[in-house]
DNA sequence: AACTTTGTACAGTTTTTACCGTACAAACGA
DNA sequence: TCGTTTGTACGGTAAAAACTGTACAAAGTT
């Protein structure tokens, strides 16, 4: 086996675990190729370099390169001269992994907190309706007690997030010092 | 609109918000309905409830309750006399969001390191090796380095993963004081 | 202005996933 | 031991998602 060969090996490798794994971010293990493919490739890639190097239609490219840096594990680039669209890989993964967190999470807390206050007000209401039977009353009662533990629950994932991207998180979980 | 109309409506928004954003587990919107139909519903349930409940086959209900069992977002109950498997939520979310990372991203990170130490030393190796090109070292020792930078994230990914289980994250981001 | 090039919208196709009904094994009860 | 109940494996089907090719709009070039 030659020293390209096994080059190419050892890359496959790493391209496949991520395209196997990148569902946690909510991508299909195409667009996880699509990213291991690009961040082995050292200058910026357009969507015709992807097509070539993974055999794929242009369209698809397209899409699934659109969805990579709606999460922004991708980014444009410019160089002068080139007319087509270029991209490369953002090299922080810590940040790449903090910002699936302010993306994906933070969408989704918001949502539930939004559903929860609403539902909230109005059992607080249906509570104080004096003409409820003491059944429901108690069912109801107890449907808020729930309820405002899930909106504490979005509210302490709120400042989660908010510790992530404020880099709080490296106080608690250190980076390894840089060449030890 | 009486009552019991108003409960089962906002009810009906919390679940149908769950059910849309537990993808973010990995799990399908059918299974964030049952969940959320749990999270109601004070007694266990058994697979015939949910049958009931959801109107969907008790096949469907066997497996992804099986998923949700797996993420430990629910639990099997017993109740004496009851011959029927019974299932309830684990009420405990911020155990919850923990477990996905001990279960799914633990593994993933797991999967990662392997593949990144396997093509780390196959690169080292073939750095070494006297017979390659120049020019093909010099790509060899860029890879070594970026592998380098994705070993060591992933192994802060596993402190990370350590201090969510250690619960050293609620010394970072308290919990609300209870009851205020 | 006419001609190229490039990215994507859109409609159709293929592939994958979710879901269902049947059948059966395991556990229980009489 | 023989019925009954219960959960799930399995094969088939329906629904959803990924992917492709065509067609076109936007931007660039001559």
């Amino acid at each position: 086996m030659d020293g390209k060969e096994t080059l190419d090996k050892a890359r496959e490798r790493i391209i496949e675990t991520i395209a196997q794994n990148i569902h946690l971010y909510g991508l299909t293990p195409s667009a996880g190729r699509q990213y291991g493919t690009m961040f082995f490739h050292d200058e910026p890639m357009t969507l015709d370099d992807m097509t070539e190097e993974l055999g794929m239609s242009k369209t698809s490219m397209s899409t699934s390169v659109r969805a990579l840096a709606e999460l922004k594990l991708v980014e444009r680039a410019w160089i002068r001269g080139v007319r087509k669209d270029l991209y490369q890989v953002k090299d922080d993964w810590y940040q790449s992994f903090i910002n699936l967190f302010s993306i994906k999470w933070r969408r989704s807390i918001s949502l539930h907190s939004v559903a929860v206050r609403k539902s909230l007000r109005e059992l607080e209401q249906l509570k104080n309706n004096p003409d409820i039977s003491e059944e429901l009353r108690t069912i109801v009662e107890m449907d808020i007690s729930k309820l405002e533990y899930v909106r504490d629950y979005f509210e302490w994932m709120d400042r989660l997030v908010d510790a992530f991207e404020d880099h709080d998180i490296f106080d608690l979980v250190p980076l390894k010092e840089h060449g030890e």
